[in-house]
DNA sequence: GTCTATAAGGTGATAGAC
DNA sequence: GTCTATCACCTTATAGAC
């Protein structure tokens, strides 16, 4: 296993840094406002590299990269909320963990595939499809979340849904503003919201 | 009065236009995304007549649609709500009649400046404080027509800042997934907030 | 398979004719 | 003051040397 690891590591590593520099790059200035050689240099890799690792171009090096950020920030989220077994006091910790990751990177690392979604929703379907899959992926995965305390499928589903959003428009409050307050009110809302359901039907 | 309209109508019309496009255009598909090339040629207006209006380019422009379109859309949503008397009332019949406008329009014509906020949020200061000022307008707004039911100030501007995030974030997933469902989700959300803060301290 | 040079077209911006 | 032609640069994408 190791072996494998290391005969594929150098051609991995090239493909996961441009991977991982568009991520970044189409995360922080969006889709338009990011070039491919930009992402050459900044991942350092010669231009030429990215048509190798990825044929189709922006276009598909956009896909791999919003799918692939996307698990991954979802997973990031959970494994938060995971880390706390009260649900309010790990919602409420959860939020203040991205303020504080956001001060943190100059307001500048907030939901890696919002800024692309809003760019594209209207003029690549394909990408569209990208964001709206992660998307869905979140929302399934906080809904069984939600679920291990609420009863009703609808409301688990709900708070999970408000909980993204709320995230997602306090990182752009937060983003505009360069303010944390924005996003720790989000936070405050969410638990908020989850007290009245935990204390609604049971 | 209709004399002074009258002779300003011509280039009166003709900057209005091209303001006007250019806000569309942003909106739909941002600031990188959107070129002047199709400014000109969306407003009927010679490509020469952009740099006339607006010497600073693409940047004024991009403020002057920022601004203008911002704090139109802020009257809009603020007359939305003062349509019905009670507020409960009122908050949902507002998300009902976004979401209705964003599926009547093929799920592209959401917040006006979102796509912008969050493009320029990390790499143009001047623009960046365009929404951020725009932003503030609008919890400012709403953070008075709260104040009418809450006496808590704190309160009344954690429940307008909420609205909005889950207004913005509503229209994220909204328009990733070409649903409606999130949108009005955060309607219900703000609801329920709003209903527990009236039945709190009063 | 790694990397460079170049192509073909679009961008913001400007100069200058009318 | 309206409009056109053009500039220099940057974009995505490709062809081909090594």
């Amino acid at each position: 296993m190791a072996d494998v690891g290391q005969a594929r590591s150098a051609a991995f590593d090239t493909r996961t840094r441009i991977g991982d520099t568009a991520a970044t790059l189409f995360r922080r200035d969006g889709y338009s406002g990011t070039g491919l050689k930009r992402i050459a240099a900044d991942s350092g890799a010669p231009f030429g590299s990215i048509y190798h690792f990825f044929p189709g171009g922006k276009a598909e090096l956009a896909e791999h990269a919003i799918r692939t950020s996307g698990v991954a920030y979802g997973q990031l989220v959970m494994s938060l909320l995971e880390s706390i077994t009260d649900p309010l006091e790990s919602l409420q910790h959860a939020f203040e963990a991205a303020a504080a990751d956001l001060e943190a990177t100059d307001y500048a690392d907030a939901c890696p595939i919002a800024t692309v979604a809003l760019e594209v929703a209207s003029s690549n379907e394909t990408l569209r499809l990208a964001t709206a899959d992660v998307f869905t992926i979140w929302v399934d995965a906080a809904t069984d979340w939600f679920s291990r305390w609420i009863s009703e499928v609808a409301t688990a589903r709900r708070l999970a849904q408000s909980m993204i959003m709320l995230l997602e428009g306090g990182f752009l409050l937060s983003r505009a503003l360069r303010d944390r307050e924005p996003l720790l009110t989000a936070g405050r809302s969410v638990v908020e919201l989850t007290r009245v359901a935990l204390a609604g039907p049971g």
